[in-house]
DNA sequence: TGAAACCAGTTAACGTGTTAAGCATAATGT
DNA sequence: ACATTATGCTTAACACGTTAACTGGTTTCA
C-alpha cells in the first residue's frame, strides 16, 4: 500500500505552484534590482522578442489577462518603457512597442537573467529539465484536448491560455 | 540544431504557470459553485486534514504568505467557516479550526473535487502524472539545496516555501 | 444600409501577492 | 532582573488575478 498519489497537500496545482516559487526565488532579487515586477518583465521580454505586437497577442504570450495588461501597459508607458499606438486598419487594436529606453533596460537585464536560467539548468540537470518541459507541454495539451472533447469550451474571454493550438494533441 | 531549450516564451516559471492554469481550469467552475476562492479552499482543505493548526503551519501548508492568510482567516471567520483562538502556551500563536458548518461545507464539496482530480489523472495518464509529481518534487529540492549551498538563504520571513526539509536532497 | 452580433480593450470591484513596518509576546544572554 | 533579540501575526501600501459590465469599432447579414 504505497503512499497515495494525492493527499491534501499533494495536489497538482499546488505542486506546480511550489515548483514555480522555487524557480522564481532565483529571479526575484534580479527583478528587484531592475525595478520591474515579474509580470512587467514578462511583457518586456515578449516585446523584446517580437515587436511591435498588438495587446491581445501580448496578453497571451505573457500569460496575462486583459485587465492586468491594461494596468501594466499604462504603468510602463508612464515610465517611458513602452509606446502604444492605434492600429490603422482596426481602430480597436492597440499596437505596443518598446521605446529605446525600454529596449536598453531589457538589454542591461538580459545577461543576468540568462545566467540565472543557466544556473537552474545546471543545478537540476539538462536532461531532467528537458523532460520536465516536455511533460508540462503534454499536460497542457492533454488538459485542453479533453476539455474540448467534452464540449466544455469555456467562453474564451476570461482565459489566459492560448487554445489555438488544439488539434495536435498526443 | 534542435529548437533551443528556452526562448522568450519558453521559460520554466511560465511553463509551470501555464500548466497550473490548465489544471485550475477544471476546478474554477467547482469553486464558483461552492463560493470559495482557490486560496480559501486550500486553507479549508488543510484544516480538514489536520485540525486544529496554528496559523504559521497553516500558511506553509496552504502555500500562502502570512498577510494573505490573515485576510483569508478574517473572512472565513466572519463566514462562520473557521474559528480562531489563542494558544495558551504561547500568546502570539493563533490556533485555527473548522466550525461544524465549515466542515460540512468541506464535505459537501470534497466529492466533486476528488472527481475532478480523478478526471485529470485519467486524461493525462496515471504513470505520466506520477512522473510529473516526482520531477516537480525533485526540482523543488534541487533548487533549495543549491541555494542553501550558496549560503544564499534569503531571510525566511517572506517566503512561501517550507525549507525545513532541506538535507534530504538527491 | 442598418440593426444585430461580435470583438478589442477598458473600467470597476473585490480578493490575493509581495514587501516592509509595526506590535505584542517569548526566548536569550549578561 | 533587564535590555536585547527573535518570533508570530497584523497592518499598510501598491501591484496583480479574476469576474463582470461597459465602450467604441468592426463584421455579418437580412
Amino acid at each position: 500500500m504505497e503512499p497515495t498519489l494525492r493527499d491534501f497537500r499533494h495536489s497538482l496545482p499546488m505542486e506546480l505552484l511550489r515548483a514555480r516559487e522555487a524557480a522564481m526565488a532565483r529571479f526575484r532579487p534580479l527583478l528587484k534590482e531592475w525595478g520591474f515586477t515579474e509580470q512587467q518583465w514578462r511583457v518586456i521580454r515578449a516585446l523584446a522578442d517580437s515587436e511591435p505586437m498588438d495587446a491581445g497577442k501580448l496578453a497571451s504570450q505573457s500569460l496575462l489577462l486583459a485587465p492586468s495588461l491594461t494596468r501594466i501597459l499604462r504603468y510602463l508607458e508612464n515610465e517611458g518603457v513602452v509606446r502604444r499606438s492605434v492600429d490603422g486598419r482596426d481602430q480597436r487594436r492597440q499596437v505596443v512597442s518598446l521605446t529605446a529606453s525600454g529596449r536598453q533596460r531589457f538589454e542591461e537585464a538580459a545577461p543576468d537573467s540568462e545566467a540565472a536560467y543557466a544556473q537552474i539548468e545546471s543545478d537540476f540537470g539538462r536532461e531532467r529539465l528537458e523532460l520536465l518541459y516536455r511533460l508540462l507541454a503534454e499536460f497542457h495539451t492533454s488538459m485542453e484536448y479533453a476539455q474540448e472533447i467534452n464540449g466544455n469550451r469555456s467562453d474564451r474571454a476570461n482565459t489566459i491560455i492560448d487554445r489555438s493550438i488544439i488539434g495536435r494533441s498526443q
